[in-house]
DNA sequence: TTGGCCATGAGGAAGACACCCTATCCCCGC
DNA sequence: GCGGGGATAGGGTGTCTTCCTCATGGCCAA
């Protein structure tokens, strides 16, 4: 990242006053987790507000410029790394975690790469977190031991280009080859091309296969519920 | 459900004496979130077991007979219907609340045919949680408001049979016709003869679209994670 | 500037799929 | 017993995918 040089010697938060947090998540019951988890926190965190969908979080991070964020990556009406993204630029002071449930690699090493101050799965040991989030708020960045496993252990899979996930996309919508040509303004010829291309890479050889492998991988933003 | 005549006048569990609890769900931050509730119950409720996947549910369900199980229907290794299934078998007077985030109106009208003696959403309100195992733990049924305005907004979709459902999954994990057909011990043709009907009942005419719809509805379980 | 990668586009062959039909068997309810 | 529905299976046809090859143009970096 890119945003340690703002103010003189501010750095970042880990005096003895409050810390406000935000918690974004559209279970109330990863809430109430991550409230408890909070409440471990040895300098004060207060809990400011909640958000149960992405366009709320982003209003809060806007409106209260919370010391902490606690972000589900995998909320309703807007995606985690948009919420990630808006937060970041109107509230650039604000650590921001990543609780994701999602534990394929490329997304894991998305985060990271995004610069997020935190990551970690929602099936992370509530002890490892309130260390994790003491560690994060005095400034340093941590990534959950999981996380760091997984990535580690991931076979390195070749990367889909841009127009190849646009694609995925609109084959994971039902779209048919004619279909997605016309959305993307180009020849079905090409959408075959792109196909192609995608099936080796991830080493499948039909539609089915694909989008299987795409939803295990979450390689879409299959929001699956809502 | 059929398991009411057991004992004599025992009825259900509405005492004083602590109840025990039993926690399935695969994330460490929802069995903190339950806790939390739990903690919040009018008659004590002892949490006695965690389990983080369906094979130690199970096992936790027969060997500790609690009281009260607390079941996320979307847990590795083994489907919550699975989990429940057993648990009733082997430890009848158990009270299974089943928590998912799943919104899908059928597989919520699953639970509630399979005897369920709760049925919430994890975006359900603590408050309501509170007051629905208080419910389900004096011997009634609780399904959360917001399960029963799904179920009451649901069109009328037609019901897809059981082979047809595994034929649907078997196409959801990329298995071609011939690989289904030699899977179920079936002919290709019966396979496809599956996938037209379905594909006339769910109104789609294309894999894609079949198992767009069917992670959109939730007609499968996409465990999605893991 | 040359090479690599991406996006674009096309031709053609082989196979899988979508969808129409008929037909048998079994089981269940009326 | 008779009808209905589910599961089984096959014929046939047309469309869509899958995969091969080839080719062009843009962009960026060595």
């Amino acid at each position: 990242g890119h945003n340690s040089e703002e103010g003189s010697g501010e750095s970042t938060l880990m005096s003895d006053v409050p810390v406000s947090a935000v918690i974004a998540d559209d279970h109330a019951l990863v809430r109430a987790g991550l409230k408890e988890i909070l409440a471990g926190l040895v300098p004060p965190v207060t809990v400011v507000g909640e958000a149960e969908n992405g366009v709320e979080a982003i209003a809060l991070g806007k409106s209260l410029q919370p010391g902490l964020l606690l972000l589900d990556a995998g909320m309703p009406l807007s995606r985690g790394m948009e919420v990630y993204g808006e937060v970041r630029r109107w509230s650039p002071d604000t650590r921001i975690a990543v609780v994701t449930g999602f534990t394929a690699a490329r997304g894991l090493a998305d985060w990271i790469a995004a610069g997020a101050d935190g990551v970690f799965l929602k099936t992370c040991p509530p002890d490892e977190m309130v260390k994790g989030f003491g560690l994060i708020l005095s400034g340093e960045r941590y990534v959950s031991k999981e996380v760091l496993r997984i990535l580690e252990t991931a076979e390195e899979r070749d990367t889909l280009t841009l127009r190849e996930r646009q694609v995925l996309h609109l084959i994971a919508q039902g779209c048919a080859n004619a279909a997605i040509a016309e959305r993307l303004s180009i020849s079905p010829k090409t959408v075959d091309n792109h196909r192609t291309r995608m099936m080796a890479k991830l080493q499948v050889h039909s539609t089915a296969q694909l989008l299987a492998l795409a939803l295990k991988e979450g390689l879409l933003d299959h929001t699956a519920q809502d």
